[in-house]
DNA sequence: GCGTAACCCTACGCACGAGTAGGTATGCTC
DNA sequence: GAGCATACCTACTCGTGCGTAGGGTTACGC
């Protein structure tokens, strides 16, 4: 046949991409176990030993998923928070880009967030990336304590900085549920809570984004 | 045979919740897929149809479980902040009692908070129930403002509760993964987070529980 | 221009687990 | 003590979906 085949061949590292995208899209709408991996490769265009030959079992890919969502919003995060500004600044630039990162990938949010957690081969995964952000938070916070002479209880500082996360991860799912929100505001809002806090807001003090 | 029979015959009433705390302490473990009919039975004491004949479906089955659970936490918040206290102490009362559930009852926190959120069929009638709760922190907030003569838009008041109630779930997880810490230290923790917010509490204002 | 490696497929085996068929024993009512 | 409802069981059927066996085709080095 000279004819050319209907699909072309592509090299390992673009299939495989494809592959996690597929992947992540199908986790995400359907959970870990009700994914079928048929549909995955339907998805991706490709044949399900293809999958199975390139990413391993269900399992491995459902990790890889994580690893490579995971990565992408770490960096995303990192490479907006820069170490040496003030904790205010660092706090904000951080949601933000959390927040956007999430408004652009919101099913792989997704499987990052709602589907790893009961799942136990993947809790553990999961738990351990969202320990680092902690820490990172708790690490700002306490910088920013010393800053002005003060310090508190490392477990103090690690339940605040979680309450913090929990609460980011908290409004990033409600952002994916309503398509039409706005990630920036969203971090605004945020911003609002977990720097001047529910008690300063009743009375009428109000955070604003610096201007740019 | 005049020989008592291995395990006897019990109400209804009495094996249904047999079957539920079996199941609750099943799915919580094992997630609503990974866990077998069999072992809920197994666990229960109990066989597989008779798991059938009084629950139904393995989704009703969840469903129940979900709704028992629910029922149980929503009256335990409800109990305690009664709705003509100020406001600051109707936070503390639900937080209380909310962190004293948790407690008490981790895995049917972990079916309500961890399993039923990424399977589609349950995640609905979750949402329902968290919508239930922000919406009475979103009014308690409210009224606070009115008191003091200031108003914001509700779709603020909503997202700022929203993130209240994630921070409280997110340390509730915390809690059930920490079984020698503390639920009233944890409650009061969060209750620094939520009505102080970081920015007081950088500046050493501290709230504190009060003496009872 | 030939070998070899990388890419890709169709078609199955097989285990696991939801749900059921069909039957037994116990106690309660009259 | 006969009748009947309720509590309870063992032992199946059958679909679904993971993972693989075995074989075909294109490109690239030499």
């Amino acid at each position: 046949m000279s004819t050319v085949p209907a699909f072309k061949r592509l090299p390992r590292a673009v299939r495989e991409q494809q592959m996690l995208d597929a992947a992540v899209k199908v986790f995400s709408r359907r959970g870990f176990h009700a994914a079928s991996m048929d549909e995955i490769a339907e998805d991706a265009g490709i044949s399900k030993p293809m999958v199975y030959a390139y990413l391993g079992t269900k399992e491995e890919l459902f990790v890889a998923c994580l690893h490579r969502e995971g990565t992408r919003m770490m960096q995303a995060i990192a490479g907006a928070a820069a170490p040496d500004l003030p904790a205010d600044e660092r706090l904000w630039r951080g949601l933000r880009a959390f927040f956007g990162f999430v408004g652009a990938h919101r099913d792989g949010w997704a499987v990052l967030y709602r589907q790893a957690r009961g799942e136990q081969p993947f809790a553990g995964e999961l738990a351990a990336m969202r320990a680092r952000l902690v820490e990172v938070v708790a690490g700002m916070l306490d910088h920013a304590l010393r800053a002005e002479g003060r310090e508190i209880a490392a477990i103090d500082l690690e339940v605040v900085a979680y309450a913090l996360v929990g609460a980011s991860e908290s409004l990033a799912d409600w952002l994916a549920d309503h398509p039409d929100a706005d990630p920036e505001k969203t971090a605004t809002r945020m911003m609002n809570v977990a720097w001047l806090g529910a008690a300063q807001l009743l009375h009428g003090v109000t955070w604003r984004p610096p201007v740019d």
